[in-house]
DNA sequence: CAGTGAGCGAGCTTCCGCTTGACTT
């Protein structure tokens, strides 16, 4: 006999608030939505006003059925779902599931996991709030139109399994239109000019305008050869910084990703570790809010660290739309825990987080700017030289933000005292040719800033978002090596100028999120049908719909009628007016054979085509795939016609030949009939022979790396050297060798056991057949 | 597993948002 149930959506809540509420309670857990649309079709009764058909799915029917037991012996079931869309949902789907009596059913909410506010949250408890879970319905069963009628028609017209959705295919759309930017962005030189002058500390200036090209460039360097350099004022103005809020879920990605280079799914999942073991507040947040406790103390510490004058009550509003305001902002659940045990991953992102919330309610930093102007003598152009001192660190004592933009920013040095009207003697003055810069792509954490901005996506969905369009192949996460750029230097040092021609690296990437062909052709695809729901406010538009739903103004099956028919409609139409498309471009015409040349997407994926199929006279095309970085769009006859020129023998080594080509796995070395990979940075169409054996020789070392032991009596059972460390492989499957075992020193007996007592083992899985996984 | 790009057809793929494990050759 249970007298009060009390239903929450994570276990890890439910413990905590199990301590709080003593022994007349049972809290459990839901684990998030208990049901879903089924999957089968659309999920969803169009001819019966849009009945929606929710199914248990298999892995949560075991949950269901204890929810079930417990609520029944219950005598008051209390539902403590959060207080937005989604968690209404769930409170509704359990009520209906469970079958619960209305009578003894509550909704309650509370908005921190304190005594207080649990106990307080049961003296108000409210019923379910209907209008707010049929906005959740209406969003759910958009998605799902959107999502099972989309992606049919790509299966048709462009490739089978893929996808598109709401939030996935503008995401999608963000990075093809960076990509385009880039491409059509053409990059522009002027001068920047810098002087050096003497003082008890050198004075670094900057000129305050760029110089347009090197004659200009030349002319004032010649000019400062016997110019004189004078003060011309010197202005001290006071500033301030303020800190950052607390951190939500994006801003916890956007900082991890900048300060340790996390991934936007492994910031989740520490955060998650830090979360179970009750060190931090949930995780998937957008609030910046924090709760009395919270701020009090930080408080404390904050004055008995640092004093008074270090603290300033903040109360962050916020600001990100469609934000919903269920939970707190990501903090230290304890703030006097200044380190936790864990994994050193662990650490670094409990202490940020732990930095992060300090110094929101800590004072500004007092900061005083100095700018000193320069006048050159005979010229209109002048010199200024920036320096900040730091008054008050205030905040700054503790966490310190990182931008996005990596763009060098000079003078916020230490300034000497100097006066107006002052001589200042010229060290050395140089005109440095600089380039104006190409957009940054997108991060995985700066696409999920974008979308957050545009209120597209929730905290829950933005690391699955980036997993999704990564796996269909939409987008590649990747590095880049840079190119060299030449650059120009005029100095003028002791009287003397020369000029310096330089190199330097430009355009490396890092972790940089690159649109595929297939990404680009399926965006193409959206937007010319399907403008509309890819468009950057489309969830904007409906979100403002859920919400007068959600105010009991509109009734769900109505917005939904009002979507869906023209919706529908269109697919019905693309479907059946819509070409096959291939994303084909044609280049030209070789001008050896004559034949023209072209570039689509191909079964195995991009291929270039030489030539057309001619039946009548039995002649085929040529194919060649496209190399790794290359795109369809960009791609040029010539570097067309050169992948033709694979495979290609560079040589010989140990009187065999060495051959390049590009197979399934990408580009290989081929020697002696055994294949070697080619690494990121090697091109096949330039790689020597030299770098070939390297690589040979490579493969040979790992090759005998890989056999760690095999047994003279039974040669079936081998200890191998795999990806994730040694294992043991045994009549083609594959056995993990317990933690703490040392592989080299496993006797066979040993190594019999092991497999016995796995069972079956893991087959490796052969590469994907057509269409399978 | 690596010089792929024939053609047909059955059967399958897919969304977003809540939540954790399971499990990795």
């Amino acid at each position: 006999m249970i007298e009060n149930l009390v239903i929450v959506e994570s276990p890890a809540k439910a413990k905590t608030i199990e301590k709080f509420l003593g022994k007349q309670f049972v809290v459990k857990s839901s684990f998030g939505h208990i049901r879903d649309l089924s999957k089968k079709n659309l999920g969803v009764e169009i001819a019966k006003n849009y009945k929606p058909e929710y199914i248990i799915s298999d892995d949560k029917k075991k949950l269901v059925d204890e929810l079930k037991k417990a609520s029944a012996e219950a005598q008051q079931v209390w539902l403590a779902s959060d207080e937005d869309r989604e968690g209404e949902a769930i409170a509704w789907h359990l009520a209906e599931v469970l079958k619960l009596d209305p009578k003894k059913t509550k909704r309650i909410v509370f908005h921190e996991i304190t005594k207080d506010a649990i106990l307080n949250a049961i003296k108000n408890p409210r019923g379910i709030d209907i209008n707010l879970v049929n906005s959740q319905q209406a969003r759910r069963i958009l998605d799902r139109m959107v999502g099972f009628e989309l992606s049919p028609i790509l299966w048709k017209k462009v490739k089978p399994s893929l996808s598109a959705g709401r939030v996935q295919s503008v995401a999608v759309r963000l990075i093809v239109e960076k990509e385009r930017e880039i491409i059509a962005f053409n990059s522009s030189s002027f001068f920047r000019v810098t002087g050096l002058f003497k003082g008890d500390v050198d004075i670094k200036a900057e000129l305050s305008s760029k110089l347009p090209n090197i004659k200009e460039a030349t002319r004032f360097i010649e000019h400062c050869k016997t110019a004189t350099f004078k003060v011309l004022d010197v202005t001290k103005k006071p500033t301030k910084k303020s800190p950052p809020p607390p951190f939500t879920t994006s801003t916890l990605q956007q900082e991890a990703s900048r300060k340790f280079n996390f991934s936007v799914s492994q910031t989740m999942t520490i955060a998650q570790k830090l979360y179970e073991s009750g060190y931090i507040t949930y995780m998937r947040t957008d609030s910046v809010n924090l709760s009395a406790t919270a701020l009090d103390a930080a408080k404390q510490i904050i004055v008995s660290e640092f004093g008074d004058k270090y603290h300033h009550l903040r109360q962050f509003k916020t600001k990100s739309k469609g934000a919903q305001e269920a939970h707190e902002a990501i903090r230290p659940t304890y703030f006097d825990k200044v380190k936790i045990p864990g994994s050193a991953a662990e650490q670094k992102l409990y202490d940020l987080i732990w930095k992060r919330t300090l110094a929101s309610q800590m004072s500004d930093a007092q900061l005083e700017k100095t700018t000193i102007n320069i006048e050159v003598s005979k010229s209109e152009h002048q010199f200024v030289a920036t320096g900040e001192v730091v008054v008050f660190d205030g905040f700054l004592k503790v966490y310190f933000e990182s931008t996005d933009d990596d763009s060098e920013e000079g003078g916020k040095d230490l300034l000497p005292s100097v006066k107006a009207g002052q001589l200042l003697d010229p060290k050395e003055i140089a005109a440095t040719e600089r380039f104006t810069q190409r957009p940054p792509r997108y991060t995985e954490a700066s696409l999920v800033k974008k979308l957050e901005e545009l209120g597209i996506g929730r905290p829950s969905t933005y690391a699955p978002t980036i997993s999704t369009i990564l796996a269909r192949g939409y987008v590649l996460k990747e590095d880049r090596q840079g190119v060299e750029r030449k650059y120009t230097s005029i100095v003028l040092k002791n009287g003397k100028i020369s000029q310096l021609d330089k190199t330097e690296n430009t355009g490396a990437e890092k972790s940089k999120l690159f649109p595929s062909d297939i990404g680009m052709v399926v965006n193409d695809f959206l937007l010319e049908y399907f403008k509309e729901i890819i468009s950057y406010n489309f969830t904007a538009n409906v979100e403002k719909e859920f919400d007068e739903i959600a105010l009991g103004n509109m009734e769900w099956t109505k917005m939904i009628d009002q979507f869906y028919k023209p919706f529908h409609k269109l697919v019905e139409k693309t479907t059946k007016e819509s070409d096959y498309t291939k994303g084909e471009r044609v280049l030209g015409v070789d001008p050896v054979s004559g034949k023209p040349v072209s570039v689509r997407i191909g079964r195995f994926g991009p291929v270039v085509q030489l030539g057309e199929n001619d039946t009548a006279n039995k002649i085929k095309p040529q194919f060649a795939s496209l190399l790794k970085g290359q795109l369809i769009e960009t791609l040029t006859l010539e570097e067309a016609l050169s992948l033709f020129k694979l495979p290609r023998t560079i040589g010989n080594y140990e009187d065999k030949e060495v051959v390049i080509g590009v197979g399934r796995f990408g580009p290989y070395v081929r020697h002696n009939s055994k294949f070697y990979s080619l690494k990121k940075d090697d091109n096949p169409l330039t790689i020597d022979l030299a770098r070939a054996i390297e690589l040979i020789e490579e493969g040979r070392k790992k090759e005998r790396e890989k056999v760690i032991k095999v047994f003279e009596h039974e040669e079936k059972v081998q200890v191998l050297n795999g990806r994730w460390g040694p294992y043991i492989a045994y009549n083609g499957a594959n056995y993990k060798i317990p933690k703490g075992t040392d592989a080299h020193a496993l006797a066979y007996e040993e190594c019999l056991k092991i497999i016995k007592n796995q069972g079956e083992g893991t087959k490796p899985k052969r590469f994907a057949k057509k269409g399978k996984k």
